[in-house]
DNA sequence: TACCCGTGGCT
DNA sequence: TAGCCAAGGGT
């Protein structure tokens, strides 16, 4: 029956890519390392939101030799508006890693892939089988939704058991013709039409098969964990200008939030003020509020405006200066606070 | 294992 | 509009 079942699912999921597949740019390419890429881009980040900083970032770096010899800093700057900059720098040393243990090329061995800095289960597969035609299995988001609905998956997605039955799914499915296609369509299936919210069943082609359609519930899968509350964090930026109008800006230890990126001179909680003094030099006392604005995760931020007449002092200070701030890869509540105070 | 990372889009 | 969600990996 679950045999029958998969190979119902995997003539309907190709029917569906064939006729309704995007037009990607990754997807016009063989290149491993652009497959590559684009599946690091692609974690995490809806697909609109990659497609301009893909096609820049392979016009700046073509191929692994160029990523690999291209400073890390460059490489996050190149990463700007896709976050989770981690991926950038993991990229980034996987591209020295494959240089160095596989002279510059993806080695077809999934074992040998998940050894490359960024790359887990999911990407390894991912790559195998679309840049390699393998028949290796993924599960992402869209995988958990679309198996998880389609056999009303009773344990929670997240569980050991439900990503052994899901990862065990997958691997069936995958043992076919075209893996690369049917993985891909396993995914563009759950984008375009098997959706987390308002899901287009009216129109669906599994629907006749499908166990949380049949019980009427599709909304109830797959079955989720309550999310952690986020705790509200309160920090202050300062501004600072000097006189030729480049901001004073520092980067952040490479671990912990906002790892690695730039921002004005930044202190958290009750220290912010007399850390903020400490360092500048600067009496806040002269200091106005300017503008303040509560972020997604719950903090609550606090930019700290230093009027002219200060601007400049202490300059002696500065870690980082830069003519356009915008250009670094900054941290979320630094990015926001300075789009606001240039606008 | 649970939790962390960031930004943009959607309702 | 504030929360939810997105082609996950690392620890």
């Amino acid at each position: 029956m679950k045999t029958r079942n998969i190979s119902y699912l995997r003539k309907h999921l190709l029917k569906f890519y064939k006729k309704h597949q995007r037009d990607l740019p990754w997807r016009r390419v063989s290149d491993p390392y652009a497959i590559w890429v684009s599946e690091i881009m692609l974690q995490q980040t809806q697909v609109d939101t990659v497609i301009p900083r893909y096609q820049k970032f392979m016009q700046e770096f073509p191929d692994i030799a160029h990523l690999a010899a291209a400073g890390v800093h460059r490489v996050c700057e190149a990463w700007a508006g896709l976050g989770y900059y981690r991926r950038a720098r993991l990229l980034h040393a996987g591209a020295e890693y494959v240089l160095q243990e596989h002279g510059g090329v993806l080695p077809r061995d999934l074992k040998k892939l998940e050894r490359i800095p960024g790359i887990g289960r999911y990407t390894s597969g991912a790559i195998a089988s679309i840049a390699f035609g393998m028949q290796t299995p993924l599960v992402d988001g869209n995988v958990e939704r679309v198996l998880g609905r389609f056999f009303a998956l009773k344990h929670e997605v997240k569980s050991k058991a439900g990503q052994e039955a899901l990862w065990t799914w997958a691997e069936e499915l995958v043992q076919g013709p075209e893996p690369g296609d049917m993985n891909q369509a396993l995914m563009e299936f759950g984008a375009l039409l098997c959706r987390p919210r308002a899901p287009l069943c009216a129109e669906c082609p599994l629907a006749k098969k499908c166990a949380a359609w049949a019980v009427g519930d599709v909304d109830a899968y797959p079955k989720l964990k309550a999310r952690v509350e986020r705790k509200t964090l309160k920090l202050a930026l300062a501004l600072v200008r000097d006189t030729h109008g480049a901001f004073l800006l520092e980067q952040r230890p490479l671990d912990g939030l906002w790892a690695g990126l730039w921002e004005p001179p930044a202190a958290l909680g009750a220290k912010a003020k007399k850390d903020i003094e400490e360092r500048l030099g600067i009496a806040l006392g002269r200091v106005k509020y300017r503008f303040k604005h509560i972020l997604t995760h719950r903090e609550v931020i606090v930019s700290v405006y230093i009027p002219p007449q200060t601007r400049g002092a202490k300059t002696t200070q500065v870690l980082k200066m830069t003519e356009d701030p915008l250009k670094e890869p900054l941290s979320g509540p630094a990015r926001k606070a300075l789009e606001r105070f240039l606008a």
